[in-house]
Order: C-alpha cells, then sequence, then structure tokens
DNA sequence: CTGCTAAA
DNA sequence: TTTAGCAGG
C-alpha cells in the first residue's frame, strides 16, 4: 500500500550538491524527522535532555544538518504544517485552544470513520511534539532560517511556492510531492552522497500522463490517504489510466471501488495552500544567541553542536549568504 | 524505509 | 506483475 510505488514511476536522477543552487523549500516535519531518529539513534540521550526528561534531539539535529544548505550556497526555507503546530509562540491560551480543537477533529474524524480525514490529520503531526515545533521554530529563528507556515500540509505548500517561482525546489523525502505537483523535488537531502532530483515533467512526458492523471494512478496504486485497488501496482495503473483516461472509467471497468477516492484526489489537486508568507534569502544568523539557547537554555552538550556552529559559522561567511558581505 | 526473494 | 515476509541499516 505505500507509496514507494511511486518511485517506479518517477523520473529521479541522481544530482551533484554543486549543481543545486537557490531556495530550496524543505518539509520541515520531514527534514527535522530524519535528524531525530539518526540522532537518537547514535547519541547518547544524556546529551540532549533536559533535567527534566524533556527531549531536544531536535536541536541537535537542526545545528547538524543546516551546514549541508549552507556549504553549497542554498538556501532552505522551512516549511511547517498546518494544524496543531500552526501556532506562534506567544500566546498559550490560544496554544491550547488550537490543540485541542486539532484534538477535537481528529476524535471527530474517528468517530465518523472518515479515513482520509484521519490520515490527513495524522500525516500533519505525527511524531513531533509541541516542543520540538517550538524549540525548532525558535533556534531556525535565531539562525536567520526562514519559516514559513503552511495552512495544512508542508509538503504541498512547499510545492506551491516552487510552482510560484519563490522557491526553487522542494525539500523531501517523500513521493507525494511530485502528486502536489512540485516541479522539482530534491530527495536526500540529509544523507551522506548526493540528493535525487525528482523531475515532475520529465516523468509526465515519459509515460505521457498530464498530472491529474498521475494523481488518478497514484489513488489506484494507494497513497497515505486512500487503500488503492489490491492487484493493482505501478505498470497495472499507469496501463490503465491510459487506456481508459481517469480513475473513474478506470473503476468502473473494473468493477472495482475505491473509498473516499473522490477526496483523495481533490486533496492532491487543490491541496489548502497559501500565498502568504514572505522570507528574505539572504541569511545572518546570530550564532551567538544560537549556541547560548542551545546548550545554555536548554542544555544540549556543547560538544556535541560545536562542529555543526563552527560549520555555520565559516559558511555564512565564506559564501555569501550573509546579508552584509 | 529500502532491497531481495519466494510464491501466487 | 504484485504481494508478503524477512534482512539490514
Amino acid at each position: 500500500m505505500g507509496n514507494a510505488a511511486l518511485r517506479d514511476i518517477a523520473v529521479i536522477e541522481d544530482i551533484p550538491f554543486e549543481e543545486i543552487e537557490g531556495v530550496v523549500a524543505v518539509d520541515a516535519h520531514n527534514w527535522l524527522y530524519r535528524y531525530l531518529t539518526t540522532t537518537v539513534k547514535w547519541t547518547d540521550s544524556g546529551k540532549y535532555t533536559t533535567a527534566d526528561g524533556t527531549e531536544v534531539a531536535n536541536l541537535l539535529g537542526i545545528v547538524q544538518g543546516l551546514p549541508k544548505f549552507f556549504e553549497h550556497d542554498i538556501t532552505p526555507v522551512m516549511v511547517f504544517d498546518g494544524g496543531p503546530s500552526d501556532l506562534k509562540d506567544d500566546e498559550i491560551e490560544s496554544r491550547r485552544e488550537q490543540r485541542r480543537s486539532y484534538e477535537d477533529q481528529l476524535e471527530t474524524a474517528r468517530e465518523e470513520g472518515d479515513a482520509v480525514a484521519i490520515a490527513q490529520l495524522e500525516s500533519r503531526t505525527q511524531r513531533l511534539t509541541p516542543t520540538i515545533q517550538e524549540t525548532s521554530r525558535e533556534l531556525l529563528e535565531l539562525l536567520d532560517v526562514p519559516v514559513v507556515e503552511a495552512p495544512a500540509e508542508g509538503e504541498a505548500q512547499a510545492a506551491h511556492m516552487v510552482k510560484r517561482g519563490d522557491a526553487d525546489y522542494v525539500g523531501s523525502e517523500d513521493y507525494d510531492a511530485l502528486l502536489f505537483g512540485s516541479p522539482l523535488t530534491l530527495r536526500q537531502l540529509t544523507s551522506k552522497g548526493d540528493p535525487e532530483l525528482m523531475d515532475l515533467e520529465a516523468t509526465l512526458d515519459h509515460h505521457g500522463l498530464t498530472l491529474e492523471q498521475l494523481i488518478d494512478a497514484a489513488i489506484l496504486i494507494g497513497t497515505d490517504f486512500n487503500e488503492g485497488v489490491s492487484g493493482i501496482g505501478p505498470k497495472t495503473a499507469i496501463s490503465a489510466i491510459t487506456e481508459h483516461g481517469d480513475l473513474w472509467s478506470v473503476l468502473e471497468a473494473r468493477g472495482d471501488h475505491i473509498e473516499y477516492g473522490d477526496r483523495v484526489r481533490q486533496l492532491f489537486r487543490d491541496p489548502d495552500v497559501t500565498d502568504e508568507y514572505e522570507f528574505d534569502a539572504a541569511i545572518d544568523p546570530d550564532l551567538e544567541a544560537a549556541r547560548t539557547y542551545v546548550t545554555d537554555e536548554w542544555g544540549v552538550d556543547a560538544g556535541e553542536v560545536e562542529r555543526g556552529f563552527e560549520r555555520i559559522e565559516e559558511s555564512v561567511t565564506q559564501t555569501g549568504l550573509d546579508r552584509w558581505t
């Protein structure tokens, strides 16, 4: 059911870091989670746990992950998911309200058995605690890394920003960036080697499909939001859509049914996104404040972040990302 | 999550 | 060609 099948459909190529330039709209949830899991796996938990037991491995991950961008002259823009996380850190009261309203939404969706709504809500919030959401935003702000708040899926908002020309690539591990219409998507920005570039236009050309048809094919195979039809994989989906034209015709011809198919289709075709954002691609981090925040305020082991901060310092002053140079 | 194998 | 199950990171 997973959407790894999309990998077989997508046109993907390795691209050297040197060839990437400009702004990458990063699916922040995705990116943070990636670093969270590796940090937790390889680092002694005492290095990122406060006295009261709060774990802030995300701070370590951010400090270690950002140099990748800066050293290659790439400006990351972190796009956060909407829902419970789209809260500014002023009013605790409104934060509580928002969190509660989210819980309510999820609760209601569960009661109604609305699988799409459940999947949608869960995909946005999965695994990132409120503390992680908040401290990540605060550290990014100190480092002058732009943050954009998505109304719903960060992935969709990031794709929207690339479509509008405000960013050059979406940065995400998820293949559904393609379904949200991301023209160019970078994967494996967090790994050692070169990233992968997923090209929407090349993908559509290769299969002779429209984006709408690609979405329909993906729904047949199964996405994060729906089950898909058993027995249909990437090959069958593409040929069926090519033969019959669209999702409904395929389902009719096969006598199959997909629950909430229209909702999922709508979710990808016309996602909830906003034009209400702005950011400055020139980055001028306050490294002293960031160091203090991470080590003094949250008690992260200084040795663990030292190298990361050094790399940020060196790359920002040397590459001209700094607006003052 | 990615990769590989066996079985339908 | 698809799926399920298991390996390994």
